[in-house]
DNA sequence: GCGACAG
DNA sequence: ATCTTGTCGC
């Protein structure tokens, strides 16, 4: 990258920062549409790879019921990749595809899953929260990783099933690590919106399952856009 | 200049 | 995220 598009690229963060900062004053957490009732939960996922110098990405949709944990629907989309990644600015990258595959859903969600960060942000605008304002629906943030903010460590929850610490950044709770089995590294949820942090922990356990560390919803988008990818690439 | 850095 | 070999364990 030359100092031209080095210029050209800051500036581009310096908007994506306005537009993070004008959609955080509008998080409503204490909505609470999420825990009435969810009987279609969904997963999203984003893989990449590149062809010819270009960078392209499949994001894939799974929709499944929260009782009974059937697929009930799945999408996916298909496109270049345009915004490099950018610590803080997942959204801007990979939203586009994710709003095209969820165009394409058959059934309704009633909640989303990402993986990723949602409120956990040093302006509480990882993409789970930023999706939530063109899905108009609730949605929660699994990190597999955590995104360290202001410097602040995490502390790290008992090695038992269902063990949380919540991360508190500035008398503030931005969200909790959560130990989804025993004897496995723990996971990094967050609200994204319209949704509260003890709704959001309550949903992401019932989603465990003994295969992976992070929701079923996400896993499985997880797996369906590796397989794509492999459909295409081969 | 160096290190850190969701996916 | 992606690139990668073997390896440990159910």
């Amino acid at each position: 990258m030359n100092n031209e598009e080095k210029q050209s690229l800051s500036i581009e963060i310096e908007k994506f920062k306005t537009i993070q900062t004008f959609l955080s004053d509008k998080i409503s957490l204490k909505n609470g549409r999420a825990v009435e009732r969810i009987q279609f939960c969904a997963g999203v996922d984003v893989a990449y790879w590149e062809e010819a110098g270009v960078e392209w990405g499949v994001c894939s949709i799974v929709v499944i019921d929260y009782d009974t944990k059937v697929v009930v629907d799945k999408t996916h989309s298909i496109g270049k990749i345009t915004v490099p990644y950018i610590p803080g600015y997942l959204a801007f990258r990979e939203l586009p595809l994710v709003l095209d595959a969820a165009k394409k859903l058959s059934k309704t969600p009633d909640l989303y899953m990402f993986d990723g960060n949602g409120y956990l942000h040093p302006r509480h605008m990882g993409i789970a929260t930023h999706a939530s304002f063109f899905l108009n629906k609730p949605t929660i943030g699994i990190a597999k990783s955590y995104f360290k903010i202001d410097n602040v460590d995490v502390t790290i929850p008992k090695n038992k099933t269902g063990s949380y610490e919540d991360i508190v950044i500035g008398n503030e709770v931005y969200g909790r690590v959560l130990r989804s089995h025993q004897d496995v590294k723990p996971i990094f949820i967050s609200c994204g919106n319209y949704i509260n942090l003890q709704a959001t922990t309550k949903i992401v356990l019932h989603l465990i399952n003994e295969e992976s560390r992070i929701p079923i919803p996400v896993r499985l988008a997880d797996l369906e856009t590796k397989r794509i990818r492999r459909r295409l690439v081969e």
